[in-house]
DNA sequence: ACCTGAACACCGTTCAAGT
DNA sequence: ACCTGAACACCGTTCAAGT
């Protein structure tokens, strides 16, 4: 066999790194909803069948996308104490995700632990492991860190689809019945603003300190 | 004008009603993904655009169809201690997510709040009213009942999205290197059958916990 | 007053044929 | 070996025309 093997057929127009990199910049300026196959194939200035040929199918490409996400974000600082360990990797995941919104819909889409590189899991594992710092066993560790990916997911997917101009758009907050709902009655058109502060921080410190303590 | 004013023109061949229910068994039937606005008329006998007479647009038949639901919830059993009856209100609400996870897709793409009748938000009032119980100011209580919700909606997406056989479908969990994840390859392969185990109420009650001890 | 078909502007994906 | 157009099987929604 040759140490170079020749190529032969018709020549590519395109590669996977092209398509990654076209796929990213396409997310950016327009929103992942925008991502589709063939706006990607038309940006590429390609047919839309073109790209089956570098990707399995769309689902496989944000896979890559996601894996090259996590491959290239920083390592956070993580404290010695356990419940500040939790907290800072939790962040971490919280913050790279917070970014990419569109990851954590995938990220619910399937049993996401295995489709992650060692980047993405390495939050995990630190997650993980300060549990059973803290005297729980592996299972109740797996435990804890399910708690936490669950409240952490749910944030960024609400936050993800309350950002639009359409969230509250018609709503009054002034209309709830005092004898039915005396306490939403009571906030009023108060809610909008106070549910637009970033309550992410303490919620995570509440969960991490009742996780852990027995 | 007349008491019954006569109807002219052509008569209709369906209502709101009869599009509500057809809409809701076909989610029944065959998951909320195949509610399409072609196969709900189809399902119907009727031309897809005769909808649009009956609903303002898709997005409107599934808030029809949500608040239909929660109205018909049956009212939970409600402690006197507020822990445990915020407990109580949030289990309820994910019981009731559970049932119907499309639910909490729509929840998610809107200020939902405003968009619910009284019956949904009668569990929210509950507990933003027991954590002002348990010595919260409003504000803070409006902070409680957020982090429980992101809880609550991320454990019913995950949950919904890994019950298909797509979940951990080619994924070996055993392939973890120990010099950089060690607990996750301690953990190896019984991370599925962990990962099963339902530990919303755990993780309920430990968050729960945390936000109301100062 | 209500219904309809045609049409618009899209999707993801497959597959035989071409270079 | 790689690319392509045509085709399949769909979407949600609008709108002029019909009854």
């Amino acid at each position: 066999m040759p140490a170079t093997p020749r190529r032969t057929g018709r020549p590519p127009v395109t590669s996977r790194p092209q398509i990654l990199a076209a796929a990213r910049a396409l997310i950016d300026a327009d929103g992942w909803e925008k991502l589709t196959v063939r706006r990607l194939a038309a940006e590429l200035g390609i047919g839309p069948t073109t790209l089956y040929h570098h990707v399995r199918d769309k689902q496989d490409l944000l896979l890559l996308l996601l894996n090259e996400y996590a491959a290239q974000l920083p390592a956070p600082d993580l404290p010695d104490d356990p419940a500040d360990r939790i907290v800072a990797a939790a962040t971490a995941m919280h913050d790279a995700l917070a970014g990419w919104p569109w990851a954590a819909e995938i990220l619910t889409t399937d049993g996401f632990v295995g489709l992650l590189g060692d980047p993405a899991l390495h939050l995990v594992d630190t997650i993980v492991g300060a549990a059973i710092a803290a005297g729980r066993t592996p299972a109740q560790a797996v435990t804890v860190f399910r708690s936490i990916w669950y409240y952490t997911v749910g944030e960024i997917l609400v936050r993800a689809h309350s950002a639009g101009p359409a969230a509250y758009r018609d709503i009054t907050f002034t209309g709830f019945d005092p004898a039915r709902l005396p306490h939403l009655a009571a906030i009023g058109d108060q809610w909008p603003t106070l549910a637009t502060t970033d309550t992410y921080p303490s919620g995570l410190r509440a969960l991490v300190t009742g996780l852990l303590t027995p």
